[in-house]
DNA sequence: CAAGTTTTTTACCATTTGGTAAAGTTACGA
DNA sequence: TCGTAACTTTACCAAATGGTAAAAAACTTG
């Protein structure tokens, strides 16, 4: 649309990706307005005008990691299976999400600033990717509690539940860190809460 | 320490509530970088300096409502009662914090700003006032579940499970508004599941 | 290796933004 | 009601910031 769109050579692919990188722990923490361009050149050891070369504009950079950003996240979520066992499937969601809370703290709080500041870049994407996944899977969950395989309540607020105390640990860790300050493994105590709690909220 | 401390006009106290008002959704929203100070003048029908007149700078009006917010946002954490019944006292106390999610969601979003952001100007007020609270409730659960009164977990980790599903709702209310399209009854539906899963999860 | 293409760098610009100076206006106590 | 202190407004300013122009350097390819 824009260009005519040849494939892009190695330096690009190779530099578009330190820029990121470089960009999405910068938005992450002080936000999209709270970053400047110097700052990614600095962090990525470029010049502010090479990054202008890679991407149109600071938001063009911002917009490119919410969109990467929007497929790893929903990925764990489509991955809940109408045909496993129903507790388990859950179960295994909470898992990996948080698993990504640990892995990916960047991405959780990039997002969670998106969202905080009610969704500027993401609304669109939000009603046309995340909505109808989202519906198909309260869908599923609300068959197997139909089927009396686990505890009957709100699959909506059960999903917001779980994205709720998953993310937390990623975009609360500064807080975290204060109240809990032992060593990192408060990650280990926390994940054998969260599963030990949804078991009990999820088991009829 | 500054000026001589004397006691404010009534002009004063009035501006200076009106500034902080406007600033508080301002900062919410946008954040710290992404709120300016034309922004706030015209918010609260003022002109730029005159806001430099009441607060002498921009972050000084930031730091002003942290301030103001943390003993408010404490103050329902502190009202847990070691001497009432254990199950009562926690789930008034999550009772307490969904309606602050209700009524002031403009104190929980700049308060997540802050955390997501490493918490740079509320980090020694997290140590100094939270933390010694926050220990002092967590004595309190633990005795509770020792006399099991309620079920036996990590306290530390049960609270933060409270913030993050109440704070939730405020936070991440675009995300929420998307996905749940109902008008504001779904407020009721919220404060209905999280109160049930509580009390689940604390049931011996 | 020469010509052309891609990438990087230097110098620069217009706008925005936090904040100041100082004149003008209003409130208020004696 | 008059004088002074509190408050408001207008006109600015310096630094920061997103972005551009164009020359220099590096890489690719016939």
């Amino acid at each position: 649309m824009t260009s005519p769109a040849r494939k892009p050579s190695r330096i690009q692919t190779e530099n578009r990706q330190r820029i990121r990188d470089a960009a999405l722990g910068l938005f992450a923490t002080h936000g999209f307005r709270g970053t400047t361009l110097d700052q990614i050149a600095d962090a990525c050891g470029m010049h502010k005008p090479n990054l202008i070369y890679y991407y149109d504009s600071k938001e063009a950079i911002h917009i490119d990691l919410l969109n990467t950003l929007m497929e790893e996240w929903l990925s764990p979520l489509d991955a809940m299976d109408a045909e496993g066992d129903p507790l388990e499937e859950i179960i295994g969601y909470i898992r990996r999400k948080m698993e990504m809370s640990r892995l990916y703290p960047r991405e959780s709080r990039l997002f969670a600033n998106e969202i905080v500041q009610g969704a500027p870049r993401m609304l669109p994407h939000l009603e046309s990717t995340l909505k109808p996944l989202f519906d198909k899977q309260c869908g599923i969950i609300a068959k197997w509690m139909n089927d009396g395989k686990i505890a009957e309540m709100h699959p909506a607020h059960l999903i917001f539940s779980i994205w709720a105390v998953t993310q937390h640990y990623a975009d609360f860790e500064a807080q975290i860190a204060v109240l809990l300050p032992g060593d990192d493994k408060r990650a280990r105590g926390a994940d054998q809460f969260v599963e030990m709690m949804f078991r009990k909220v999820l088991t009829p």
